[in-house]
DNA sequence: GTTAATATTTGAATATTCTCCAAATGGATA
DNA sequence: TATCCATTTGGAGAATATTCAAATATTAAC
């Protein structure tokens, strides 16, 4: 008996969820083919990417948390967006931005412990295009991706 | 004839979605029932705290993100957590954090545009206990709340 | 303003999915 | 091996999503 836990987080960390039309039409007093229909022009037009679950990272093992600001060497200034793409493919890295002023990109990232967030640092981040880094670790969180925890 | 789209991505960003049981079971090769009951057990050990929509912000008129460093005065020092709940209030911050280092708090806030953003500052991070912010804003975002976007 | 074209809302019917339950299996312990 | 508890599973019923066609509202054209 394999525990598939750890495979559903991985799958509704970033898809696998789905509106609740029902429960959306009692909310709003609309018929529940009302919403279906503006759900799916929401998503047509893709203002809705996914849909996807959040948690309580302590729980499922992503205790550690931080923001990274990195500041790139001047031969990346002219296209920052190629190494902030490498970035974006590690699944420790909840967010990814291209910044102006003294950082030029800023991370978001969650790992297991800090031993875990040293070890991406070495792997990830030490590498050519990249100056220098600034880690600013979270002691408390208190919203997440517009969810209070 | 009122657009509900509004209320629709009010609603969808923090709840008002589920798992998608059937197409997990499907992806991961398992009966619908066993996936059932092992997402119960993440949602009853609260490891998940909600399912929701990720946007393309920029559709949604919420496209100006920055990230807010966050210095506190001393008097603070002690008990950051009473000014961080109260800016976690606000729908426009998408992320609260207590931090290590030079800036106690960093938030990341959304906003329709710079001047919205200017509002949100003189609204509420102008205010005794702060004694002073820097903002990274982003140009570019590449993921966000672990999604490629 | 009136008409025509298009977009949105809605109810009814169907299709799909979720959820509950009870039985079976697996793993751990003594 | 026997016992206990957790997990898996299939089947049945309940709930929900989706499709479709008709009605209504909005917009554009004249």
């Amino acid at each position: 008996m394999k525990d598939i836990r750890p495979k559903l987080i991985t799958l509704l960390k970033t898809d696998y969820a789905t509106p609740q039309i029902a429960r959306l039409a009692k909310r709003i007093t609309s018929p529940s083919t009302t919403i279906h229909y503006n759900i799916k022009r929401l998503e047509d037009e893709k203002a809705i990417l996914t849909y996807k679950a959040v948690f309580d990272y302590k729980k499922i093992g992503e205790g550690f948390c931080s923001y990274v600001l990195v500041s790139l060497s001047p031969e990346e200034y002219a296209d920052p967006e190629k190494i902030a793409r490498d970035l974006a493919k590690h699944s420790e890295i909840e967010s990814v931005d291209i910044c102006t002023g003294d950082w030029e990109i800023v991370l978001k990232v969650r790992t297991k412990d800090q031993d875990a967030y040293y070890d991406l640092v070495r792997r990830v981040l030490s590498r050519r295009g990249i100056s220098k880094t600034k880690t600013l670790m979270s002691m408390k969180q208190l919203k997440t991706e517009f969810v209070n925890v």
